[in-house]
DNA sequence: TGCAAAAACCGAAAGGCTTTAGGTTTCTGC
DNA sequence: GCAGAAACCTAAAGCCTTTCGGTTTTTGCA
């Protein structure tokens, strides 16, 4: 009833606990948190800062499963390729909890530590330093994008009847599935050959264009 | 005290001031409409299906600021690129209300009537149908990613210090201002670019590649 | 013209969420 | 051995969403 012999929550439990509650409902709330765990709400405070605690330990447990090590490949673009795949993958697993990750900054060392490799890369690659962070924020954007897109899926398109948009539904008739992997492929191929593009040009190549 | 000789509220001015919160402070909640708007909590109710209505207040606003005639012009390319251009441009003026809309499909008749026209401008274009959506949906995916970042907070990448992530700073400190929209362009530029070539190869250019 | 029904607002309340403050018990370091 | 930290609890303030009856004014229609 007070301190118990052994702890009944660290912060690894309850970020799992969350991650469950929002690829369930989309959502989580500490109490829900603690009631999964047998715990009294106020319990949480003790191992998280808060709401905005458990929202980083999200990050962090999406974070963690993105494929670092393909930043270290060569050559540069299939690097930079893979780490997007691997960032997309990584959210692509827990849809629901984009929306939540997408309010609240940043402040995780490790997330740190992947942009940092990323601009490492894209130097050493010969990039002009103020092209690297537009680069790697257009590949974040198509990352997200794709992942975001996930999250809201089929209903939006389930609207569309013949009578009133009917070359909308000519063209849904004909989608196959995986509609989702098959844009993120098109706007990755086609981001990547901009890059590179960029890249070739040396200088400033953004502007230029 | 009761029902008052002229109407104290409608739907625009609830969309309104919503709107208004969320631009200022990223979130909105029924009381403070209708203290804003002078006006019982309750109140709000009689006009508006909820929250969840005030959030499809809010897309209506928004969508309706997107320019749709820049789907009838021609050539298909440049209609399809400045449409893209517009319907960010309309999410970029209210950044902190996409992860609300984010998570609610879209009902909306006049988005669908949208995606009705840029659907038709592709096909006749000469688009196999079945490509028709995965570059809607990759275009979207650039616009809504660049969108979200956009309602990022900057302190986002303020966090980095020279020390623990030295080529991440120095990146940083070369890049200007408008990274947001240099990343913008870079992507769509780059979809773009591989749209077309779907487009020049015919069938299914996608599955091809 | 009369009057029932609808419209617009208010008061109150249930139930949930976030967060803090202050207790009690157990463990740890010195 | 003991002070202090750690882990959990009870309680409570203050917010939010939503609903359920009021009260008054307007409107539709017979």
């Amino acid at each position: 009833m007070a301190r118990p012999r052994t702890p009944l929550l660290n912060r690894a439990r309850i970020g799992e606990t969350a991650l469950r509650l929002v690829d369930e409902q989309g959502d989580f709330s500490v109490p829900q948190i603690a009631r999964a765990l047998g715990v009294q709400t106020a319990s949480v405070y003790h191992h998280v800062d808060g709401r905005t605690g458990v929202i980083e330990l999200l990050r962090e447990r999406i974070n963690d499963s993105i494929d670092a090590s393909t930043l270290d490949g060569a050559p540069w673009d299939a690097a930079l390729e893979a780490w997007a795949r691997s960032y997309r993958a990584a959210f692509a697993a827990h849809p629901r909890a984009i929306p939540l990750l997408a309010v609240s900054p940043v402040r995780a060392p490790k997330v740190l530590a992947l942009y940092e490799r990323a601009s490492g890369l894209l130097l050493d690659a010969g990039f002009a330093p103020s092209d690297v962070i537009p680069v790697i924020v257009a590949l974040e954007n198509v990352v997200l994008g794709s992942a975001l897109d996930l999250a809201a899926p089929e209903a939006m398109w389930d609207v569309a009847d013949a009578d009133r948009t009917p070359r909308l539904a000519q063209a849904l008739a004909a989608t196959g599935p995986g509609r989702a992997g098959l844009a993120f492929e098109l706007s990755l191929a086609g981001v990547m050959a901009r890059v590179r593009e960029v890249q070739a040009g040396g200088g400033s190549g953004l502007r230029r264009s």
